[in-house]
DNA sequence: TTGGCTACCGAATGAACATTCAATTTATTG
DNA sequence: CAATAAATTGAATGTTCATTCGGTAGCCAA
């Protein structure tokens, strides 16, 4: 692994660890087995590694999200949709952690966010059909969105803060809780 | 407002605006018209004004909940603590932005939100109720928290966020969303 | 009045830290 | 093999900040 690699992962278990303001570059140097002013030859400033990190994660699973989708069947697809995502928070908790709890504002200026949308414009389209095709309430995209996003990360906090086994059952549960929050009654 | 009021509102208006560590003592003095040894006078640390702010929010928000909860009817009870804290949150913007942004850890200790969990506790015991008589689905309650929870936040995220208008409708069809993600099929 | 107590002040202290840069090593190219 | 460029180093710099502390002012009780 190159060294930019090191340094741009190091930062990323620290800082879920510790904190951004808690992690010296100091300290990442020296995990990352790399001199300070390395750091400074591939990065301009600390809050630099903090953006790229966010970028690159935000990348990560706009892609995630739309791999394997089933080609019909509403319901199907956001339940892979759904799935997906978190299968890749579990599976990579560390991005999971960044996205909660360091990715917060003022850290990351509504410009990077705005840079990281263009992931999700295909996310809304889905929900946009599903609610022109009445598989879904007829609500704002927004909220649909928002919701869902939602219910995906309850799901995810349970199992990464251990305080549910979210086995294959719970997992199911907590799929069908969001599913029954979109769909139509029947 | 005595000193010590001052300055724990005047370090919840600065922490949710600029962060905890771009919000130095100097600033919190100065804002709250008061000298940096009075801060000293009343708090050991700055975390421990921090923390305080938490205690002060999470035992608000346990008491706001059970606010004018209807006698009987579940569906409406439930309704009546979704709105109890939507409207805290949206009420109070400042203690919304402060759990979601501010109060992440390791700046909250696990230690002082364990301080918290006797407020919730009746609120547990409400969703155990309506798994017993068959109001809602029979899952771990813990998942009915989370999910029920991550609902409000939702739609308080759009409203605080600006994301979305939020009328009398809108927030009609997040809490129905809410609701039919916990109850039983009919 | 005096002694002690609490509230209050803000300059001074010392540590921690992000960032710089001059020097050194390593890679590349003609 | 130069000779130039790119990568790497870590000590030094300068700033920012949490916290301390010696002191002042008001207040009450003995």
């Amino acid at each position: 692994m190159d060294k930019k690699q090191r340094i741009i992962i190091t930062m990323l278990e620290l800082v879920v660890k510790q904190g951004v303001h808690a992690t010296p570059m100091s300290q990442v140097a020296k995990e990352a087995n790399v001199a300070v002013g390395t750091i400074y030859h591939y990065f301009e400033t600390k809050n630099q590694i903090i953006e790229e990190l966010y970028l690159m994660i935000a990348q990560d699973y706009g892609v995630v999200l739309m791999a394997n989708i089933p080609e019909d069947n509403f319901k199907e697809q956001y339940k892979a949709m759904w799935l997906n995502l978190y299968n890749y928070f579990v599976g990579n908790p560390l991005a999971f952690l960044f996205m909660e709890y360091v990715a917060v504002p003022p850290l990351i200026s509504k410009n990077i966010v705005s840079q990281s949308v263009p992931y999700i414009a295909n996310i809304r389209d889905f929900f946009l059909k599903g609610i022109k095709e009445q598989h879904i309430k007829n609500v704002p995209v927004r909220l649909v969105l928002q919701m869902a996003y939602g219910d995906v990360v309850s799901a995810v906090r349970l199992k990464v803060k251990d305080e549910l086994e979210m086995n294959k059952e719970h997992i199911d549960f907590a799929f069908q809780m969001s599913w029954d929050s979109l769909k139509i009654k029947a």
